[in-house]
This record gives structure tokens, C-alpha cells and sequence, in this order.
DNA sequence: TCTAGCCGAGTTTTT
DNA sequence: CTCGGCTAGA
């Protein structure tokens, strides 16, 4: 057990207690994983074996970073036994080899949100209900939050306090929804990702033998973010556990923060009501970040009323303070964070793959974007389209799925006239409209078009059979044709991608190239499967892998040197050197749409995280002016800020170039923060595009010595004593211009609201004469 | 069946 | 602004 002195004595009692319940409350960045991953290898070598333990997570990332330091701990061939992955992973492999008892087959298909989106638009369609008052996302937030809860559709419909607030929303028919959607679902032998967990529990609760013989093989059970888990996770754990109640989670409340997606604070705030001979561990130690980001930090937690209290300290050393940075506008925003990036990477030495730009929403990547592309600076976005959520690769996926299991309606639906077979809207309605009526499936109306009526003319008829026919074909080749020759015979003959053939522009190049990608993927997947003594590996195996992967599991080795551009949900369990934490604003961090004081301090806690994702350096910025929805808005520094004792911060100072006044308008008498301008923040480090292209980092830091003189230029645009209105100040009057580092600059004379040096760039100036 | 054009809406999202 | 969804017309 030498691994054990890798540990400080709380992780070794975390680690070594196994006689019960046990509860670890881990600070940030304290070894949370650490002590996961130790405390599986030392049951491995206390002679538990690795197939009766069940350790979850909440990402298949951290379930693979896991899996793969314990398989240096304790070698490949034990680690591979363990059941370890995502709460959803473990369970769909548990539900297919259980499907039969709940009513699907063991083929059944994962809708994804996309999917299930869709199936709700037509189903609120069918009902010939309003689609302005049945909001798809509404309405599918409301049904993944019964089933999150365990609230099935006969049970929605005894609710009467559910009944009342749909009624009160003026929604009344969501039950009828809802129950429609669930028996649709189980019409296509297809389950959402919260079926997953509501069918385990469904399963478990009516079958008492399935339930022990599952609680036999899991001797012991681990979970991972237990702060995060809704009712669904908690009873499946509770369940699984009760015999034992060999259980040990981890988590840490001030990191809570998908309680809109359903997970319940309480979970791990009971965790002991639950658990009553539960022994609780706290790491405090933080391993991670200076002194200084600890402490922020902390001080900024502690304005949260609900919280299990912890003195969570660094030993590491001081470092610098969090740097407030304010500036004008978003543009100005990406402009001044690009800068400062290129100043640690040049003058500290971080690397691209150290800094991180955090933010609220995923829409403010754009102008960060823009800024780190001027510069050259080499970023990756996380977020947004997802490689599975590209069309060219659902349509593939499509095929492949309705391939496997034919009662698919999603898939069916996505590729029946795809590419064009001359099935149009109508004739899917019709089949569908068919379907329903008959309460089958629309592909078994498809197999007897004839028994079930279904009113089309003989050639329509003639191309549905087409269709089925040419499904029916690769169908027979499931089960005994490898995945891979599959999928690629999928593409090369329904012309599944003939589209991107009709010219070379980059986008259809780029969607062939993606196509390759994914058969790539299912190539080395059936290799993989191989090597592991699989003689072969049919299709239905790797949808089953796929449905339930995301982007964030997909890194190229290409991308590994790239600033990262996340949302801070995203940020989670990750750390960098550098953080920067943009838009901090009010109206957009705390988010609008949060009101009471319980979703305000979820938003605390996802500034607190955001900050706890630094280890050495953390900037804050905020804008005093924000391009959002076509409108420039104003808005003030977020109440957050205000949150951080001042004396981890270093504030925005004035600077007053030549000696003028700089007024700073109303936007900072609360915060009595200053603003530094261009000046500071933007030129202190002159920026040469083409040299830091071209240039070693060493060379760079000669040429910052630049001279920031400014000399008078004439400005053709914009002649001096001419005026201008520019967004925020209104209407001024041309000084004089210049140019500082190759930017033209204009100072202007805004009469009450004082003389401002504007970067024409960035002020939107209109001229007015 | 396809496409241009209009209208309206617009946080966060591990699966 | 920038998407998605719908309608009108080819």
C-alpha cells in the first residue's frame, strides 16, 4: 500500500473506511479524484474484486481519466473489469441486458434531446394545440423534470399540485403530453436519456429479484459529484446500496450547480438522514490554486446562506491578485483579454493549453473568438454544435439506428425522404397519423400497408415499399455483418451523403471529411472491441457507445494547445493556469432569469467554481456596454465582484494619458473602480500581429519596449473639430487624432461627460458633419 | 418539393 | 444580430 503515502491523513481516512456509509466533502481542487481513484485501487488490493465494484460519474471523461490512473495504480486487466462510467452509461448497459422485463427489446434506441424535441413538436401538432403556448422546450423541460422525479405519467395525472400549476401556466394538456410522448416512445423501442434512469428504477421497483441480484454484484459503490444527482440517481443509488450501505460519495456542495436540470442540493446535504451510521470527511486542503484565488474564493462562498461550512486553505504561495479588468464594450472585451493573453504567454511562459476563457453563455464566445483570431492566437471552443449533432452525421446515424431497430419513428422520420425519394410531409403525416390510429408502429404499417389502410396512391405506395425494402436489406445484415463494413455500405448505397457530392464547396468537403470521421470511429471502435476477444462486433453495439458520448469525449491531438473557450458549466472538474471570466455584468452573470435568493446562490457558486478553476492567475472583466440581440445594452459590474474581498483584488485604475481628466460617467460610483482604459490593459504591451505569428516567445519580449509615444496624425474619416455620436457618450467633438501601435485613436470632446481618448476601432463612431 | 423571405424569440445543459 | 419555423409562390 505505498500509495497511500501519496495521500494527506483526511484523504487516507476518506480512503481507507470502508466499513460503511461514508460522506467526502471535498473542497475545490483538494483530491476529490485522487481519493476516488485511491480509494478503488485500495479495495482492489484489500481483495475486492474489480466486478463488484460500481463506481459513477457524471461525465464519460472523468469516468475515463479515472479508469485509466487506476489502470497505472493496479493494471489493465483488473481495471477493465470495474463498472465504472456515467450514471447513464451503467444504466443503459443494465437496462439492455434487463430490457425484456420492462417492455423494450434489447436493441432499443436513445433518443437524444434533438430527437425527443421532435417527437413532442409532433405530437403538440397532432393535438392541434398551440405551439406558441406548448413551447417544445417548455414542455420538454417540464416532462424531464417528472421523470427526474419519478413522477410517471399515471402519477402526473394524481398530482393535483402539478395538475393545478399547469392549469395556472395555462397548460393543462401536459399530461395528455406527456402520456402520449411516453407511450410513443415505448412505441419505437426508443428511451430519452432520463428514461435511463427513470426505466432502472422502474425496473427495480417491480422486480424485487432483479433489484438484489444487482445489489449482490456491487459490493461496493462510489459516486462521483454526488451534488449533482436528482431524485432519480439518488433512489437508484439508495437502492443498489440498502443491503450494505457500502457506499462512498464525493462531492461538494458550493459546487452545486445544475439544479435546473433537476439536481437536488439536498442529496448531499441529507446524505446522513439517508445514511444514518454515515461518517463524514473533509478535505480542506486545496492543491490546486495560490493563497490568493483560495481565498477569494472563499470569500466570495461565504455570502451563500446554505452551505455545509469549511475552511478550504492553500499552502501554495500567495501569487498575484485577481485582476478586474473594465472596459467599454464586448469588442473592447476581446481586444483587452487577447492582449493580456498574449502577455502571459510571452513574458510568463504559459502555453495556449494553460489559459482558459470562461463565460455565462455560450453566445459571448463570438466576440472572444474574433479577438483571438485577429491576434492569432490558437483557441478551441467547447460547446455549441457537438460533432454527433452535425446533420451530415445524424443523417448517417439515422440510417444506422432505424437499421437496428425498425420501430425508430426519429430516425425513420429524419431519413424516409432523405435523400429525396418523393415521400413528402404529407405522406409521413398520413403514415404516421396511420400509426397511431392502429396504436403500431409506423414501420409495421409500412411491412402491410394494406392491412392497416394506409390512404396512398399506388405510387406513393410503390416508393414506401422501395424504402422499406432497401431497410430491410441491411436490417438481415445486422446480426451477422461487422459494424464497420455496415455503416460503410450504409453510406456508399442510400446516397446518404450525395448531397455534399453536387460541388467542392469547403462546407460539403468538410462534411465529407466528418462522414470519414465517424466511419474512422466505428473502424477503430470494432478494432478495439477485437482486441478485447470480440469476434465480432455488430452495429447495434456501437450505437449503444455512441448515443451517450459527447464533444468534450472526443479530443484530437491537434487541438491540444489551444486556449479553451467554455461556458463555466463546462469548466467543471477542470483546471488551468491562467482563467480569465468574462462578461461579469449584471443581467448576465448572475443570469436574468435567476430571481430568488436559492438560484442567486447557485449562481454565486458557479462564480465561485469559475475562480476555482485557477491556478495561478485569474482575471475578471466586465463591459460597460454589451451588442446583445442587435441592441447595444449598458449594464453595470456584477454584484458578484463586490462578493470578493477587496483585498484579493486589484481594482481598474485611472490612468490620465497627457495629464487629461478622464471622467467615467455613472457606471462605477458603487464599485469605485476606475476605469484603465486602453492604456493599461491594452497597449501596456504593444501588439505586433505579424511578429508574434512568426516569432520564438524570446524575441517577443524585446520588441515590448515600443515606444507608446503618440504623434498627431490627420484623420481623413475623422476631421478634427467635426462631430461625432458615439453609443454611450452621445454626441463630442474631434481633438485631435493619432495613432498608438498602429490603432487610430481619437480624442473627442463629450462636454459634460468630459474628454475621452477613443480607439476608433472600438467607439462606433458616427460622424455627424 | 424546394426555396426565398418574413417573423419572433433569444440564459446555463455533464447524459 | 442570428437562428428556427412557417408561409407563399415557383
Amino acid at each position: 500500500m505505498e500509495f497511500l503515502k501519496e495521500l494527506n491523513e483526511n484523504q487516507q481516512k476518506a480512503v481507507k473506511y470502508t466499513d460503511g456509509a461514508s460522506l467526502v466533502i471535498a473542497g475545490a481542487g483538494s483530491g476529490k479524484t485522487r481519493v476516488l481513484t485511491y480509494k478503488i485501487a485500495y479495495l482492489l488490493k484489500m481483495g475486492m474484486a474489480p466486478g463488484s465494484i460500481l463506481a459513477l460519474t457524471f461525465t464519460n471523461k472523468a469516468a475515463k481519466e479515472m479508469k485509466e490512473r487506476i489502470a497505472q495504480m493496479v493494471g489493465a486487466n483488473i481495471a477493465r473489469y470495474l463498472w465504472m462510467g456515467t450514471f447513464h452509461a451503467i444504466f443503459s448497459r443494465i437496462l439492455r441486458s434487463e430490457a425484456e422485463h420492462i417492455g423494450f427489446t434489447k436493441s432499443f434506441s436513445i433518443y437524444d434531446s434533438a430527437d425527443s424535441k421532435s417527437l413532442i413538436k409532433s405530437i403538440v401538432k397532432e393535438m392541434k394545440l398551440d405551439d406558441k403556448v406548448y413551447k417544445h422546450g417548455f414542455v420538454q423541460s417540464r416532462i424531464s423534470y417528472a421523470k427526474n422525479n419519478l413522477i410517471t405519467p399515471d402519477s402526473y395525472l394524481a398530482n393535483t399540485d402539478l395538475l393545478k400549476a399547469d392549469t395556472a401556466s395555462r397548460i393543462p394538456l401536459l399530461k395528455d403530453i406527456y402520456k402520449i410522448y411516453c407511450n410513443r416512445c415505448k412505441q419505437a423501442d426508443a428511451m430519452d436519456f432520463d428514461d435511463l434512469l427513470l426505466q432502472t428504477n422502474v425496473l427495480f421497483r417491480n422486480h424485487p429479484a432483479i433489484l438484489q441480484k444487482y445489489q449482490q454484484i456491487f459490493g461496493y459503490i462510489l459516486v462521483d459529484e454526488y451534488q449533482d444527482t436528482n431524485f432519480a440517481q439518488y433512489l437508484i443509488v439508495k437502492k443498489l446500496a440498502e443491503k450494505h450501505e457500502k457506499i462512498c460519495v464525493v462531492g461538494d456542495d458550493a459546487q452545486s450547480i445544475y439544479s435546473f436540470r433537476g439536481a437536488n442540493i439536498d442529496n448531499i446535504l441529507q446524505f446522513k438522514n439517508t445514511y444514518h451510521n454515515a461518517q463524514i470527511f473533509k478535505l480542506e486542503q486545496n492543491y490546486r490554486s495560490t493563497q490568493t484565488i483560495v481565498n477569494a474564493a472563499n470569500s466570495l462562498i461565504d455570502k451563500n446562506l446554505q452551505q455545509i461550512k469549511k475552511t478550504v486553505f492553500s499552502e501554495k504561495e500567495t501569487g498575484k491578485p485577481i485582476k478586474v479588468l473594465s472596459v467599454f464594450t464586448d469588442f473592447e472585451e476581446g481586444f483587452v483579454i487577447a492582449n493580456n493573453i498574449t502577455d502571459l504567454r510571452y513574458s510568463s511562459n504559459y502555453r495556449c493549453q494553460d489559459i482558459a476563457i470562461l463565460y455565462r453563455t455560450n453566445s459571448q464566445s463570438r466576440v472572444m473568438e474574433e479577438a483571438l483570431r485577429k491576434q492569432s492566437i490558437p483557441y478551441r471552443i467547447y460547446g455549441g454544435l457537438s460533432f454527433y449533432q452535425r446533420k451530415e452525421i445524424k443523417d448517417v446515424i439515422a440510417y444506422c439506428r432505424l437499421i437496428c431497430n425498425q420501430n425508430d419513428e426519429e430516425s425513420l422520420k429524419r431519413i424516409i425522404n432523405y435523400p429525396a425519394r418523393g415521400i413528402g410531409d404529407t405522406t409521413v403525416n398520413k403514415l404516421i397519423e396511420c400509426a397511431q390510429l392502429h396504436a403500431v408502429s409506423a414501420w409495421e404499417v409500412l411491412n402491410d400497408m394494406l392491412k392497416y389502410n394506409l390512404a396512398v396512391n399506388a405510387g406513393t405506395a410503390n416508393k414506401l415499399a422501395q424504402f422499406r425494402s432497401m431497410i430491410d436489406v441491411f436490417a438481415q445484415q445486422v446480426p451477422t455483418q461487422n459494424a464497420y463494413d455496415l455503416a460503410n455500405s450504409i453510406v456508399k448505397t442510400t446516397g446518404v451523403i450525395s448531397d455534399t457530392f453536387t460541388d467542392h464547396s469547403p462546407e460539403n468537403l468538410s462534411k465529407q471529411d466528418n462522414v470519414q470521421e465517424l466511419l474512422k470511429a466505428v473502424h477503430e471502435f470494432c478494432e478495439a472491441k477485437q482486441k478485447e476477444g470480440e469476434t465480432i462486433t455488430i452495429l447495434p453495439d456501437y450505437l449503444a457507445e455512441i448515443s451517450l458520448l459527447t464533444d468534450q469525449d472526443t479530443d484530437k491531438e491537434t487541438d491540444k494547445d489551444k486556449i479553451t473557450l467554455m461556458t463555466v458549466h463546462a469548466a467543471k472538474g477542470l483546471e488551468f493556469k491562467a482563467v480569465f471570466i468574462v462578461g461579469m455584468e449584471e443581467e448576465l452573470f448572475p443570469s436574468p432569469f435567476c430571481i430568488t435568493e436559492r438560484e442567486l446562490e447557485e449562481e454565486r457558486r458557479l462564480f465561485y467554481v469559475a475562480i476555482t478553476r485557477a491556478e495561478e492567475r485569474c482575471f475578471i472583466s466586465y463591459s460597460k456596454s454589451r451588442f446583445r440581440n442587435g441592441k447595444t445594452n449598458f449594464s453595470n459590474p456584477s454584484r458578484f465582484i463586490e462578493d470578493i474581498d477587496k483585498e484579493f483584488l486589484e481594482l481598474p485604475v485611472e490612468n490620465k494619458p497627457n495629464g487629461k481628466q478622464s471622467s467615467i460617467g455613472d457606471w462605477d460610483d458603487d464599485m469605485e473602480v476606475e476605469r484603465n482604459r486602453f492604456n493599461n490593459a491594452s497597449f501596456s504591451k504593444p501588439v505586433f500581429k505579424e511578429q508574434i505569428i512568426q516569432s520564438s516567445p524570446r524575441h517577443l519580449v524585446k520588441v515590448q519596449g515600443v515606444s507608446e509615444e503618440r504623434n498627431p496624425i490627420e484623420n481623413k474619416a475623422y476631421p478634427v473639430g467635426s462631430f461625432v455620436k458615439h453609443a454611450i457618450f452621445g454626441i463630442g467633438k474631434i481633438i485631435e487624432t493619432s495613432q498608438v501601435s498602429g490603432n487610430d485613436k481619437a480624442d473627442i470632446d463629450f462636454g459634460e461627460k468630459g474628454i475621452k481618448s477613443l480607439l476608433l476601432k472600438f467607439a462606433k463612431l458616427e460622424v455627424l458633419t
